[in-house]
DNA sequence: ATTTTGCGATATGTATACATGTTGCATCAA
DNA sequence: TTGATGCAACATGTATACATATCGCAAAAT
């Protein structure tokens, strides 16, 4: 135990390099180089490729060598199509169990969008009350997964048109309202909708290239 | 390289047995110890280890070292919640989706079914193709995953009382229903009061333990 | 010219040695 | 007797050496 766990600094050094984009998908990720680059020996990059190919970041490549994981279309579709899906569910099981606080937080979140305020992040913490709200861990960590293993290819795009800025705020206005009547079918439905918005796009301009 | 990869034959070996419940829940499993035990050194048994942490089946005890996963009542809720609402999910997604063979093949299924038939079996398949009839990969991933990870609590039990294995058929045969129908909103729902209802025994006898 | 075969390089799989931190017990002092 | 302290044993983390399989390229045969 040399020092805090090299193995888990390179974990996530990597995972931040793939989720970035800074390692697009295909990239060879050979254990030799990386222990050389890290300045460490095979065995903790070992543990870091290992655990990045259970997350499903990386996968084998020719010699059973890990590369960033590369998808088909149709593999993303299911991808886009599983994210949207369990957002939806989260959102109907939010409905029915955040407590007021809990929604009156949400509202708040929304509150702080704006013009000046950076939209992305809005977007991330809407998202994770909403994940918080369902009250359930289990789905909260396959959401999770989904996210970051979505995280490649959402971030390849460029900066997202303002019109859709607009219009997903919006949708994030009319989630918000569906909830606070505890409307959960209303929630599913319209989060669905955003999601499927959202990462239609996404998965068009990838398909198109 | 020495032959077939005697890592994966450990994860095997490892994930047979907390599934079927020779290690339960605590049980320590100490690199050294099973590195003898397997007739091998300690690197195959540790990338063993650690893709069945990745899959949630072990996790660190004290000293990081690792036992066969543990989990709360809560937890176990949780767990139990997501596959039931991811398996609902499913079927209404199989409802909308599959092709008239794949019905029939479902039916076959059913009608396999029957007094002298192994209806742990039958189940596995049932449930099996709704998850193909979804043709969602990522879906059928991640209902996997959970199926796995809850399999050590489900098999804790006795086996299931005749009665319940009864008003399961009958379930069985209401989804089959909903499907043939294209009833999607049915058959999730359907699904979802099946999941809860033989989930919701297995709980109930692991928490009053 | 094309295909096949064999050799060499390289990367991964495995084993083992070493470093380090933690746990538990024994011993000693109050 | 009880508490603290130090040492020893053992576990995991890391480094390195060796075994082996796969890939690519070159040379030779058809």
């Amino acid at each position: 135990m040399t020092a805090p766990r090299s193995a888990e600094q390179v974990h996530t050094a990597l995972a931040a390099g793939i989720v970035q984009g800074q390692l697009p998908p295909g990239s060879p990720l050979g254990e030799t180089a990386l222990a050389a680059q890290f300045g460490l020996s095979r065995t903790p990059v070992r543990e870091a490729l290992q655990k990045l190919a259970g997350e499903g970041l990386v996968e084998r490549g020719p010699r059973r060598a890990f590369v960033v994981r590369r998808m088909s279309t149709d593999a993303l579709r299911h991808l886009f199509e599983a994210l949207g899906e369990l957002e939806a569910l989260c959102a109907g099981m939010a409905a029915r169990r955040m407590s007021a606080a809990e929604i009156a937080l949400l509202a708040r979140i929304l509150d702080s969008d704006g013009p000046c305020a950076d939209y992305a992040d809005v977007n991330i913490r809407f998202h994770d009350a909403l994940r918080q709200g369902a009250q359930n861990q289990v789905l909260a960590g396959l959401l999770g997964d989904l996210n970051r293993r979505s995280l490649p290819w959402r971030n390849a795009q460029f900066t997202q048109r303002t019109e859709r800025i607009d219009t997903s705020r919006a949708e994030h206005r009319a989630i918000l309202e569906a909830v606070i009547t505890r409307d959960a079918d209303r929630a599913a439905a319209l989060m669905r909708t955003h999601m499927g918005a959202a990462l239609g796009t996404v998965l068009e301009l990838i398909a198109s290239r």
